[in-house]
DNA sequence: AGAACCGCCTGCTTGC
DNA sequence: TGCAAGCAGGCGGTTC
């Protein structure tokens, strides 16, 4: 699922390939998505991330906003002869970006307003202070907290479970309980969690494959999503699953407390 | 008000 | 082998 590293990755591979230059015209191939505004030419000025949300602007003062949701892809193709799955597309002179997206979760909206500034974004000038004024006193678990994207932006299920096992604190312990060691611990893990997973392109663990079609490497760093029944790599202890608010959640019992 | 739940969607895995 | 049921989960909307 693209999370925040994987969808920073594609805002970088987009910058480099559209950044600059102008979109001929968009399409869609699915009805859900007919109701678009078309765009015919116009110059892209860059690409930026808000949270999970790809943020393209164009020079008249719209921006386009990409969510990929679950299973949604941007694959970049030289001629225009459509993927699998292609839901819309933008046309460029040298060739096309398609929305690919098995399930049809993904969104894009256009929009001329100006970016919001998302000042809870881990990678980023992130507000420690007024963090913990707002969500440290919650009645729900860390590993819900940590997913909602109005708490911080970006982490989704996978980067969550691998945060959180990193900073040694139980996915099920209350918001409200963490001390401020653990709220640091917490910050920090996710931080170079995060930024880790930039570099290494994003996780493949299902389906993500970035702009060019390449697959990430970020899977190889993963102790604990998807390896539930398997043996904890620093204490041994068997990795479970649970599941919290319908998601899977995956811990070791013998790292977190 | 804030937490929990539902529905959207379809390819893949599981079980008989 | 083949088919049906179950599973995966981000997020906006609804309900509790």
């Amino acid at each position: 699922m693209p999370e925040l590293p994987e969808v920073e990755t594609l805002c970088r591979q987009l910058n480099k390939k559209i950044g600059g230059i102008k979109i001929l015209a968009t399409a869609s191939y699915d009805e859900k998505l007919d109701g678009i505004k078309k765009i015919r030419e116009a110059l892209v000025i860059g690409v930026c991330r808000q949270g999970k949300t790809i943020r393209i602007n164009l020079v008249d003062g719209h921006s386009i906003l990409i969510h990929l949701r679950m299973t949604g892809r941007l694959l970049w193709r030289q001629g225009s002869d459509r993927p699998r799955y292609a839901r819309w597309s933008m046309m460029f002179d040298n060739g096309t970006v398609f929305l690919v997206d098995p399930r049809r979760f993904a969104t894009v909206k256009v929009e001329k307003a100006p970016a919001g500034i998302i000042r809870n974004d881990l990678t980023r000038g992130f507000d420690k202070n007024s963090f913990l004024q707002q969500q440290a006193i919650r009645k729900t678990n860390i590993k819900t907290t940590l997913m909602d994207q109005k708490a911080l932006a970006g982490i989704g299920n996978i980067y969550a479970s691998e945060i959180l096992y990193r900073a040694g604190v139980l996915p099920m312990r209350l918001t409200s309980s963490l001390s401020r060691k653990e709220w640091e611990k917490i910050f920090h893990c996710g931080r170079t969690i995060l930024k880790k997973a930039v570099a290494n392109r994003g996780t493949s663990i299902s389906d993500w494959h970035d702009l060019h079609g390449r697959k990430g490497v970020n899977q190889h760093e993963l102790k604990v999503y998807a390896r539930h029944g398997t043996m904890c790599s620093v204490c041994g202890e068997i990795i479970r699953r649970v599941k919290q608010g319908s998601r899977s959640t995956f811990y070791c019992p013998g790292c977190q407390i």
